[in-house]
DNA sequence: AGCGGTCTTGACATCGCTGCCTCGCGGCCG
DNA sequence: CGGCCGCGAGGCAGCGATGTCAAGACCGCT
């Protein structure tokens, strides 16, 4: 480091106090004398130290950021809503990504426990839940995202999976599609289970039927996708309607029915959930429904900032709505009946790429 | 904070630079007094405050990464790169993405000139270009991930594009195909000129042709490549294979063929470039050429980690080689014939995700 | 006993900035 | 004309580590 606070006191003939003051926009200097220092902070080019600065206030400026992994294909979207918060409010944003597990906690712990970072935002953050409460029971501010569906015991950001189940429900009932069948994810993932249940919950009382043998498993993939729906189409299982509880399986399944010749939305029509770039990619374009990953990785993002701020916001968890995006794989509906009386919005705009 | 060093030497009743001694591994303490520093800090607790620990080293162990936006679809993947790198190395990864423009870049520009970060690694940094090499010339280890296929003046990773439009020639000659169309990027951007040089180079003396009215550009979207197609087939033009700069595109394409009744590939033979997570959900399946996104991330790591522990390496390009990933929008080719002999892949293997 | 060398350890200066307390000084009020 | 007030600015003590230097203990050897 070159020039430091000290030899700018030093040419500005003030002390460092002075040039401190200047420096944070404090009032009380004159008002040549404040010229002068920032004369000189331009000449010499100076640029406070931020690591002296961090040490002097006791904080960092940044925020630690957890990750399971970045991969997911939601990932970049709900980040991109964090850093676009997180950076004009003049914090640094430090990006753990836990894949590698336990050693990838552990840093993620020193870091924490370091003072690295002011708060953390974390993203599912899964085993590593237990230690965020401690931390934040200690004072350690931190916002959870919850794509899952599970509510954590901290404050947090998550969406409806349970209305999203339904509003894919409505979708398919507008389109007059009575035997349907589903896909969901991994057993152990709660967003499943809520969405799951909000789609059956929907169900009942209308003339449509989703039958135990026409609800499958399967791992998350394009591939595990492909592969349920030929499950369900060697076992000669008969369905007009597919909710699929994932984009990326929803993609597999829509190549599996376009093998078997399957007409989509003609004879099937297809229903994703998550809205994730590759759903528009599909052909047909994959209707889906929409979890507002960015929007809710701003929201926590905000969250976390007014915490650092001292405005403690109430803990209870923040819930986004999911909307449905209306495009290829469903006929097209105009409007969806039934006694919550939602619009759907028709839609060909892609996600940004 | 709570306990620091000074409490855990009064504990211990040695000195704080005894208690530094132990914290760092120097093996000149004996063996009973470290022993004895190491259970206190144990039962208090004590992690060493990072922010010190760089004031008083002066650095951060931490590399700023620099990224235009988080949004483009092999982002994840090479920022994974990174981040597996980067992270066992001890450091921490702090995300700038320059998204914002003007006020991002700045705030870019002070957390490193404030010495916020021991080192730069720049994603496409386009106009921040200039500004980097200064940076490097002012001594800051700096690496550039080139995903344009222009050379950085400073040490940078890319891929070699020619080589990949070379590929995808190769491929579609091997299927057969003799006239053919592209459908390019954006002008603006040199990897499409690179990739298109290599892709009509080899086209030089075989039977296939490439006329320039075979050629249109788009903008990178995939309603940008579906609209593309539609402007050749409206132009009543003859193609049976088709190679297009970028998968989003490729899936737009895709789209539009088969909504003219197009078989792909029977009839036209399509292949993308990137490999993008999409492009595995395609129907049918994309062939593309395939870019190590997340190899060069994490080579880029690797060469400013380097750095940052004084190893020089020399400052050429590290270019990275394509490959075929051969899917369903190109029929199966065994063995691709021609001088250079090169073997493809078939592949149903999907990326990540 | 005296000397040089190794091993441990402590004292103290630093890193660069912030924050608290103090002080000189000019103006205002009584 | 003296005291009080408030502004502008300086001094100095942290923040919590690192790192250098020197000192004391102990060793083997001459």
């Amino acid at each position: 480091m070159r020039v430091t606070i000290a030899d700018v006191a030093r040419l500005a003939g003030v002390s460092k106090a002075t040039v401190s003051r200047v420096l944070n926009g404090r009032p009380d200097v004159e008002r040549a004398t404040q010229a002068r220092i920032e004369e000189i902070m331009a000449e010499t080019g100076y640029v406070p130290s931020s690591r002296a600065v961090d040490l002097a206030r006791g904080r960092t400026r940044t925020v630690g950021v957890l990750a399971p992994t970045l991969r997911t294909p939601w990932m970049p979207e709900l980040l991109q809503g964090v850093a676009d918060v997180v950076e004009p409010s003049g914090y640094g944003l430090l990006l753990h990504s836990a894949a590698g597990g336990g050693p990838a906690l552990e840093r993620f712990a020193a870091s924490v426990r370091g003072h690295a970072v002011d708060g953390v935002l974390a993203v599912d953050p899964g085993a590593a839940l237990d230690h965020l409460r401690d931390l934040h029971q200690q004072g350690l501010p931190v916002v959870v995202v919850d794509t899952g569906g599970k509510r954590a015991p901290l404050p947090s950001v998550g969406a409806d999976y349970t209305d999203g189940g339904r509003r894919a429900a409505e979708l398919l009932l507008a389109a007059g599609r009575l035997r349907l069948a589903m896909i969901t994810g991994p057993a152990e993932d709660p967003a499943g289970a809520a969405c799951a249940g909000g789609f059956a919950d929907l169900l009942t009382g209308t003339g449509a039927v989703l039958r135990a043998s026409h609800v499958t498993e399967a791992d998350g993939t394009e591939q595990g996708g492909f592969d349920a729906v030929q499950r369900l189409l060697r076992a000669r299982l008969f369905f007009d309607g597919l909710f699929v509880h994932g984009d990326p399986m929803a993609a597999g399944a829509l190549r599996a029915l376009q093998e078997a010749g399957r007409q989509v939305p003609g004879e099937v029509a297809v229903v994703g959930f998550g809205d994730v770039p590759p759903a528009a990619y599909t052909v047909p374009p994959l209707t889906t429904v929409r979890v507002p990953w960015e929007e809710m990785g701003a929201a926590a993002a905000r969250a976390l900032i007014d915490r650092l701020h001292g405005k403690h916001a109430d803990d209870d968890p923040e819930i986004f709505e999911t909307s449905l995006v209306s495009r290829g794989s469903t006929p097209p509906v105009g409007r969806i009946p039934g006694q919550r009386n939602r619009r759907v919005a028709r839609s060909t705009e892609l996600p940004a790429f």
